[in-house]
DNA sequence: TGCCAGGATATTGGATACAATTTATCACCC
DNA sequence: GGGTGATAAATTGTATCCAATATCCTGGCA
């Protein structure tokens, strides 16, 4: 039986592209978790996931594994895994990596930005003008910020910005799931932008620490006034 | 037959105080990766390892697959595992990651900084003046950083802070390894202590960032002598 | 001589069955 | 009521088998 509706639809859609069986059970897991299909504090029971996936348990234990060390995950030894929790001290935790990382990223980048970069961040914040779906708009967002980060050429710093990126948008979604969407202005990125066609490195740096600033803030305010009441 | 010499040696004297046998298992290759007892691009056999730890396969792969996530082994799909490979490119990605997250750390960590904490802090710089083993010297040098973030509040900033700093120690070993150990002074840790105990926040925040950049510039400009010729 | 095709081989990837260990629960007795 | 031991359920680990695939090597061919 499968432990999760939503979770079942994610993989009969998914495409197994994947070189191995744990990568595609890691990778769709992983899109569940971050997109909220499955709740923070659900059980992942190594059975269940392995008949939901149709596979057998050995690559769902190395897929949990993989999940376990980028935090989407906590292993109880001999309980079982569950999805990592949700919490305001976590929510500021991951605020605190973007702003340390995204103002690097962004400063390496952006001498090395073309102008078909710029142009495609543009179209991104145009998309994102308007736009009524919050999943959606997480991805845009995301890429938004990617594409300002693209030409640091530094894979590693990359990788660990995306993943915060996205972890910062699971806790978006949660707070829209609970408040509602309500979409934002996207003065915050016109300026950004305005400041990296500029090639304002301090300016657009001073502004990207202060957007990602500001979106932790409200999201811990969120996060602690759940947990007081 | 076992694969590696001194891979045997850590797994005999290894306390497999561990609550899973996996956990064991990626512990110890962590710790042989990291103090460069298992070279860089050294093939992770699954059979082998299985032997050497005397357990079977499966802990191994969650093991082998937790270090993939951390960066320290490469999977090729059906060819195997291997160690980390060293680089320029990967050394400066390094350096720049710890140059994003350190200041943070510091910054966060540096007003909740008790009078322990700093003597603490003066103690592993006396301990490390005059170090001549570069093994213990760099887990001196750790424990004077993270001493230093301690009190930042952020579990998963300084999980990822010290990730990189090992990763880095990492690096720094392997140059020992080829350029021989030179012990290099203490003043740039003494003005970054006298800096937190003034509480000058800037201050402190600018001297991290200039001691890790030097620091990755050096190892950068070796390891690229190195690639070229 | 150089090169491509195809098979041999070794290793990983995955499935399955079973034993061991640990945790949590819950009745039971003092 | 609180501690205690049996019990159930889950993970963890072992052993073994087979499949998939990358690499290597050899032989045929231009």
């Amino acid at each position: 039986m499968a432990v999760n509706e939503g979770l079942s639809r994610l993989v009969a859609r998914a495409q197994p592209r994947h070189r191995t069986t744990a990568e595609f059970v890691e990778a769709t897991l992983r899109e569940a978790i971050l997109t909220g299909v499955i709740a923070p504090g659900t059980p992942l029971r190594q059975e269940d996931l392995a008949e939901t996936f149709g596979v057998s348990r050995m690559p769902v234990r190395e897929a949990l594994r993989q999940l376990e060390a980028r935090a989407l995950a906590e292993f109880h030894p001999h309980r079982g895994a569950v999805v990592a929790e949700i919490s305001a001290a976590d929510g500021a935790d991951i605020g605190a990596i973007r702003m340390a990382l995204e103002p690097m990223a962004l400063r390496l980048s952006l001498p090395a930005l073309t102008a078909a970069d710029l142009d495609q961040a543009e179209e991104l914040i145009a998309e994102m003008d308007g736009e009524a779906d919050p999943g959606r708009m997480g991805e845009l967002n995301r890429r938004f910020h990617m594409t300002l980060y693209a030409r640091a050429g530094r894979p590693r710093l990359l990788a660990l910005t995306e993943q915060h990126l996205l972890a910062a948008d699971r806790y978006l979604r949660f707070q829209f799931a609970a408040l509602g969407y309500r979409p934002r202005s996207q003065d915050e990125h016109r300026a950004l932008l305005a400041a990296c066609r500029a090639g304002d490195a301090d300016e657009a740096c001073r502004l990207v620490t202060e957007h990602v600033g500001q979106a932790a803030e409200q999201l811990t305010a969120f996060l602690e006034g759940r947990e007081a009441g």
